[in-house]
DNA sequence: GGATTGACGTCTG
DNA sequence: GCAGACGCCAATC
């Protein structure tokens, strides 16, 4: 069972978020039922408190990078995601359908 | 203890 | 199709 607090999962989905893949906040609330997307955003402002999450993997549903501003850097999480082959446009995702990655196709990580 | 905010999303107009 | 309002649940002030 989880004894976990609900961020506590939000971490660990979005650390298995595949390099170069991206997510968005509704498909995880909605894939670990916390019942808002407010509560995952909540979960990984917290992320940054002693614990290594990459966060930049997550946008809205938009695919726009509205949590770059809670970044030590707001330039860092483009960076970051442009570092794994991402491609960022004014603060969004451009590919961001295409690099969408749902929490239940993680088995279709590969290629 | 009450009110407001917060890395969002969906519905209605 | 775009804009605005409401809803979610928890944490912070």
């Amino acid at each position: 069972m989880n004894t976990e607090s609900y961020y506590q999962k939000v971490f660990d989905l979005t650390r298995l978020i595949p390099k170069g893949r991206i997510t968005t906040y509704g498909a995880m609330a909605s894939y670990l039922a916390l019942g808002s997307a407010r509560m995952v955003g909540w979960a990984l402002n917290k992320s940054f408190v002693g614990h290594s999450v990459p966060a930049h993997r997550v946008v809205n549903r938009k695919g726009e990078l509205s949590g770059r501003n809670h970044f030590p850097n707001p330039e860092l999480m483009q960076q970051l995601l442009e570092s794994e082959g991402i491609e960022v446009e004014d603060n969004r995702v451009i590919n961001f359908k295409d690099l969408f990655w749902d929490p239940g196709e993680e088995l279709d990580i590969d290629l």
